[in-house]
DNA sequence: CGCACCTTTGACTCACTTCAATGAGGGTGG
DNA sequence: CCACCCTCATTGAAGTGAGTCAAAGGTGCG
């Protein structure tokens, strides 16, 4: 398997729409978004990765990337040859299985996204990104509640379907309502629970 | 491999939310409807599927079904072991390599639609709803200009993140400006390249 | 130190939603 | 076979949440 480490800086493309699809790739440490392309320019944000999660599952479907994938900061990825790791997983059920459970995650990440762009306000779906972050933060053994964020507003609003100044004004209005306290990219959370609430609330 | 039909009728579950993943469904005829639900009732309908379409695939993330599918009309489901169908793949390649695509197509059309929900209008959503309608019929060999929605207003609104009164006076819009004949759920598209205009120009 | 970019905030506009009323089909039972 | 009812669709009028435009304030990089 190979398993070649590359460092990409802030800015650096990972692969562009339009590539032939040659790996997977881990991110090993840093942090990317992916994005998508209308025809007019128009470009929306499909997610933000960090580390630990794994890219470019789009470009199997017809072996071009559909996407493009852009380092927020600098960052470590490692290439994952997707031939040998079919080949690799036909030995190793189990990791047949893995592989079958990433792709159905990324799935069921989309299938979230659209429920919230279809179906929130503005403040509900900062609500929900705010504590998707958190959660991820967790995960990783960081601060579930004091976290830098890694994006602009603009890639923020792009993401949840808002111009950035919405981003901005319902990031001052949670910290109006003593939910959270912002300064600019150092986010802290001060009632989780009192997110959480903002998304059943409606 | 087993390959049971079976029968659903219009409003039919073919699976809940919340169900244990046992098989992904092939549709053989007819066709569905996918939604996910927000704690506090709202849904949104993530997608349609027609005869050829294979659903289910979000259940094997957790084991769990995440959402769920409702026919829209009398179907005919063939259920696919996923156990033996992942056991097959280990033998045969390129079957490998097809459930790898079909899961890949998914996470592309998935994108799409993010790149609907978070940056075009009403009537961007509507024309971009039936442009994809269209190819789908034409790839199935039926006409691409004429067709009948299987779907209410309410549920194309609900997948376009539309109110269905706006999805209706988008209907309306079209039809005022000779771009298709709306009889209800008969749909007759007179201009093609005028709905792929509305697209482009935003 | 200075420039470029990002963020915040305000005032105004507008696209879509909400509320409400009317109308068209389609199925069912008398 | 027709009348009734229920659901779905259309249309209008009024309301509103988010977008747009504009200006000022911060940050951090080179």
């Amino acid at each position: 398997m190979s398993l070649a480490k590359r460092n990409y800086s802030r800015g650096d493309y990972l692969y562009r729409s339009g590539d032939k699809f040659r790996s997977l790739y881990a991110i090993h440490s840093g942090s990317f978004k992916t994005q998508v392309l209308h025809d007019d320019g128009r470009e929306q944000v499909t997610g933000f990765q960090m580390a630990g999660e794994i890219i470019g599952l789009d470009a199997i479907s017809t072996d071009i990337h559909t996407c493009e994938a852009i380092a927020l900061e600098s960052s470590v990825i490692c290439e994952i040859s997707f031939n040998r790791l079919e080949a690799l997983s036909r030995e190793i059920p189990p990791l047949q299985r893995q592989i079958h459970k990433l792709m159905s995650r990324e799935i069921v990440r989309d299938q979230g996204i659209m429920l919230l762009l279809g179906s929130m306000r503005a403040e509900e779906r900062l609500a929900a990104f705010l504590l998707n972050l958190s959660q991820r933060y967790a995960a990783r053994g960081l601060s579930p509640t004091q976290f830098n964020l890694r994006m602009s507003r603009q890639e923020i609003g792009s993401y949840l379907g808002l111009k950035l100044e919405t981003v901005s004004r319902a990031f001052s209005h949670f910290q109006e309502a003593g939910l959270i306290i912002v300064k600019i990219r150092a986010i802290e959370i001060i009632d989780l629970s009192g997110l959480q609430a903002c998304l059943s609330r409606g």
